[in-house]
DNA sequence: CTAGTTATACGAACTGGTACGTTAGTTAGC
DNA sequence: GCTAACTAACGTACCAGTTCGTATAACTAG
């Protein structure tokens, strides 16, 4: 944030990391809540300090603003995975923690999870893109790979199930608590992110990846 | 260019109920397709055999054509929930086959799970105001509060699980395999709606249920 | 050190096209 | 002959992307 060269004009100043920080922010903020097509350039401009011109100055258009806000969403949680700590666990504790890793980063980050959906809708035209600049999907993979084959060297997992699977089963549970809480909380009447539930759904989540994997 | 009706023409007919059908169906289609912003209201008529006029005409707008679109679908899940026989099963395998109602129907109607998506996206806005003519979460909760009453007086049950919980835990997988598919197999190279892997899935969120339910 | 030069960063206003909704009029069927 | 069902063509607002021009930082030669 401090002035890189002179400590004059403490704002107004030509930074142009700044100024592409500020527009994926507010582009991310828009494009999550109001889906691509729902987003307008003009309004994501009018909200940062600076022009719609320099959108397309500094990204091109709205599609690659679009893709650039999804690299970035998932560079963080890719970078929460990194920093789990289970070396030390057993294997059961291990899937659990990753369980709750992954529910905690989906809850904290509602906005990473809609811009997932949007992206299903868009049949994930811009992770396409995305993939073959960067291995989204194999930090985690490797992970539970490494958790299962312990598991089972020990009997305690059953040998059907594959670390994308496993994977695949905590994502469902901790996507769609946040990604369909609106149409669910309306037909239900249950806030599935109300913070007095947080408890139970966390638990909940271990409970079934832990119980579904038991030999 | 074209002659006036001297010609045969056999259908061409005015029919409301059918007109309104038509354009239903292909709204059903286009909304799932692009999300409620990326559709046209322009291609929706083209697509069928009558005119943008008639969508205002029968419909009143964009907006109440696809909640009409809505109201649809989710009648056609209802109706299948009407139908699960199980009566005459155990709770441990009347849950199961709860979920593997619920599983079929997802897999059969992506469409039905787009427009989930998109209605989330939204904030339910379009589904708060269907829910006040309808109840759409009644059946299914009922059904599988009786089902989780009998297993807990056996003894088979825990004791913590409601049926809006079990609900949750079953949609999340059912409806994740389907929804996240696109983003999903491009990060982690699987097909989660791959024929050959539908069996393996069926049975996958059965044991998912199943097992977390058990005392 | 400084005057001249260039590359980068920025902004106001505009344009071409698109999309929702309407106006005005037509046809089928009781 | 009245009305529900239907059609073509239009109007207005909006929106992605562009044009053209300006200001500042960074560099270079003398």
């Amino acid at each position: 944030m401090a002035g890189p060269r002179t400590v004059d004009t403490p704002e107004r100043v030509r930074d142009s990391a700044r100024t592409r920080a500020e527009i994926l922010d507010v582009a991310t903020a828009e494009f999550a809540a109001n889906g691509y097509d729902g987003s307008r350039v003009d309004e994501i401009a009018a909200l940062t300090r600076t022009t719609k011109r320099m959108i397309y100055y500094h990204f091109g258009g709205k599609k690659q603003l679009y893709i650039a806000v999804l690299e970035r969403a998932y560079a963080r949680i890719r970078a929460a995975e990194r920093q789990v700590e289970l070396d030390d666990l057993d294997p059961v504790a291990a899937v659990r923690r990753i369980a709750e890793v992954t529910f905690d980063h989906h809850g904290a980050h509602p906005e990473f999870i809609r811009l997932v959906s949007i992206e299903n809708i868009h049949h994930a035209e811009h992770v396409k893109e995305l993939v073959e600049m960067v291995d989204l999907g194999g930090p985690i993979v490797a992970l539970l790979e490494d958790i299962l084959r312990r598991g089972r060297q020990e009997g305690l997992f059953r040998s059907d199930a594959d670390a994308i699977d496993v994977h695949m089963m905590i994502s469902a549970f901790c996507v769609f608590r946040v990604a369909n809480r609106h149409t669910f909380g309306t037909i239900f009447g249950r806030d599935l992110v109300d913070p007095a539930r947080t408890d139970h759904y966390r638990a909940m989540c271990g409970d079934m990846i832990v119980r579904y994997l038991a030999a």
